[in-house]
DNA sequence: TGCCTACATGTAGAGAGCCTACCTATAGAC
DNA sequence: GTCTATAGGTAGGCTCTCTACATGTAGGCA
């Protein structure tokens, strides 16, 4: 997968897998490889930064808990977020329609 | 559209334009915009570097033209940026099931 | 005559975000 | 004791796209 073509779209990912329940970084990373058939391997330099970024626009809370001797951060959406995340959608089937319909071969004449 | 999303899907749109016939840089501007229903307007700072660089990896020849008195370049696909365009075609593929796989609203339990 | 729009190409510099590479630390298996 | 899995994090670089600007021709219109 070419690094380049997540640009903008982990927004939309890390978003979606925060949907329907908390998770903590390192379980985000391991959700993304799994619901993506194992194509998403996404660094954690990528990931943390990108979570506190989300944070920081109000879209995620975050709260520090401690499970099995280890500390963890976990990420929750919050109200903005989810409509940030309907709005990331939406937006994803403007951009794929757009790219498709360019990309679609055409029967030569 | 956020600029960003386009981040490395530059390359197959231009080369997908240039498929069937060569086009200059302001005609392949037009042609994004057209076949993408309005939704994609790629600034002339974009469009010209990229062909640029994608002559530079090999996948374009340019000719200069003068019509009705203004010059064009106009770029033509070889048969590496056909190979390019093809492997495009199947990234965007596996790029776009990736992502919108883990978009995919899921039911809640 | 002068102005505006469409056509046509290009560069410089900024900005953003993703990645590589690195660091720290605990738990448990072997 | 060492290794792997788990867990979080930062610094710096890289690349591409965008904004803004510069240049010039042709043709319509007032």
């Amino acid at each position: 997968m070419n690094p380049d073509a997540l640009r903008g779209h982990m927004d939309a990912l890390l978003l979606s897998v925060l949907e329907h329940e908390p998770l903590h970084g390192y379980a985000i990373i391991e959700a993304l490889q799994e619901r993506s058939g194992g194509a998403l391997s996404v660094p954690t330099g990528t990931v943390y930064p990108a979570l506190r970024r989300l944070e920081r626009l109000g879209h995620l809370t975050s709260e520090w808990a401690t499970v099995a001797g280890r500390k963890r951060r976990t990420y929750r959406l919050t109200q903005s977020g989810r409509a940030a995340l309907a709005g990331e959608r939406s937006s994803w089937r403007q951009f794929t329609d757009a790219i498709g319909s360019v990309l679609a071969p055409r029967p030569q004449e």
